[in-house]
DNA sequence: CCGGTAGATTGAGGGCTGTCGATGCATCGA
DNA sequence: TCGATGCATCGACAGCCCTCAATCTACCGG
């Protein structure tokens, strides 16, 4: 297939709990339990750095962006923004497809849906 | 002013940033600075903490509280909730009321909106 | 006044986290 | 097959944060 060298691999780098906040634990209601509240707050520990916010909204202007293509913007090493792309992938917040010999990530937008519903006074 | 003995003081006790991100810096649209990076970074440090999560969901479902009434239910010392406490309002999420012997505490709807519409996809 | 209570502050200890250099592992072009 | 490239991982260092005992201040009741 010369037509792209893509090939796709379509490989969920790391979901983790990606699925186990589908909906729950809004803080401004419920007295909420120490369960959901440690994933909760897993969540937001993840969004808790200036550099992987500022990831995320190049995430979400480009739509897709290889890794490589984040150290510039970010003034940051490779492992490190390796190390951020690894942290907002365990969280949800992204999700990684290795594409040869790129890896492709992008913004998952149901999880900040969830996140913004966790903020609502309900 | 024997009516009651609360004397409301209505000391802010701390507000911090609670203006500076009254509208700001949205994550998933705009390229997003540094500087409104690192506030919003701060704001969602306050939330990466299942006390302190558990402790707005009291505070949001009690509508006020006292720092007393917080130890038992969160299961944690004294000086512990006063750190937590002081934490939330300086990330203008929570304000304090001393009346009399007691501080009480309340949620600032407003500070929850704006970091909803930070996660929103605008 | 004086004893008791609410709460803020301080200091110490233990753990977690961001950062980078070095290294290893795939993948692609030639 | 070989060199180069994109990325993940490891190890180490520095800094920050949660927690609590001890202490201090402010306030109230008697």
């Amino acid at each position: 297939m010369t037509a792209d060298t893509t090939t796709t691999t379509t490989i969920p780098v790391a979901d983790g709990a990606a699925d186990a906040a589908g909906a729950c634990c809004v803080v401004l209601t419920a007295p909420l339990s120490e369960p959901d509240a440690g994933e909760l707050a897993a969540a937001f520990a993840a969004l808790a750095d200036p550099v992987r916010l500022r990831l995320l909204s190049i995430l979400a202007d480009a739509g897709e962006s290889c890794s490589c293509d984040l150290e510039a913007p970010l003034g940051k090493s490779q492992p490190t923004i390796s190390h951020h792309t690894k942290a907002l992938a365990e969280a949800g917040l992204i999700t990684g497809e290795k594409r040869g010999r790129w890896t492709w990530w992008r913004i998952v937008p149901e999880r900040f849906a969830a996140l913004r519903l966790a903020l609502d006074p309900g």
